[in-house]
DNA sequence: CTTATTCATAACTCTTTGGCTATCAATTAA
DNA sequence: TTAATTGATAGCCAAAGAGTTATGAATAAG
């Protein structure tokens, strides 16, 4: 069972893969240029990062010319999200942020 | 920036270890004798496993006699929900700033 | 007291991975 | 056409990490 929540967080396990999907969430739409100029590591390593939370659904990329934009993914979070919920649910302790960011996700 | 949600996350990226973090939210309660059994490695392995989620702060420890017993720490998943609630909130709020522009458009 | 059990730590191996530089294809500008 | 820009890929290397066996400390049992 591959399920979608393993390569999302092999993803989000990495920080600077991590700051690179924030910056995506707060900031939207981006070159690999723009996201290269923020991140502390190389071109080639920011294209490397960008392909693997590509592979894990979590980020989609258009191309425009001769440069490449990248941007979230809708729903990117929601295997993560959902996991957790099941999770909460085992355990019975009921978390009422949980429940809610649930609500907003199906939407 | 040493955030919660950064230990939470390298700990449930290994597959192992979140098999371990799972059986205890479904489970509750167990030695590590139970979640050796069930993890399919040895018992040192398990351990280091178990030192891992404990560090991430999901998990906690209660020595009983010359046994460990190990469950979930209550509010564990806390940091990454809000973790998740955050980034969902940023394309959230650009929506909202789509729909007040196109609301203003409209007019 | 001696032996068995339970778990943690130490020490090691091997694979994965995150970083780099070099380079190439594709596109745009001169 | 030629030169410059953008980003992806290849190849390499060092560090991290997930696994192992061996062993030690603490407790329980005989």
């Amino acid at each position: 069972m591959a399920k979608a929540h393993d390569p999302i967080f092999r993803a989000l396990a990495d920080p600077t893969r991590r700051a690179i999907f924030e910056r995506l969430c707060h900031d939207g739409d981006q070159t690999v240029a723009a996201l290269t100029a923020y991140a502390g590591v190389s071109q080639p390593g920011v294209s490397k990062h960008l392909a693997v939370l590509k592979q894990a659904g979590l980020v989609c990329d258009r191309h425009e010319g001769r440069q490449t934009h990248y941007s979230v993914q809708r729903d990117a979070l929601k295997p993560l999200v959902d996991w957790a919920g099941q999770m909460a649910g085992f355990w019975e302790g009921k978390l009422d942020d949980l429940e809610d960011l649930l609500g907003r996700m199906d939407q």
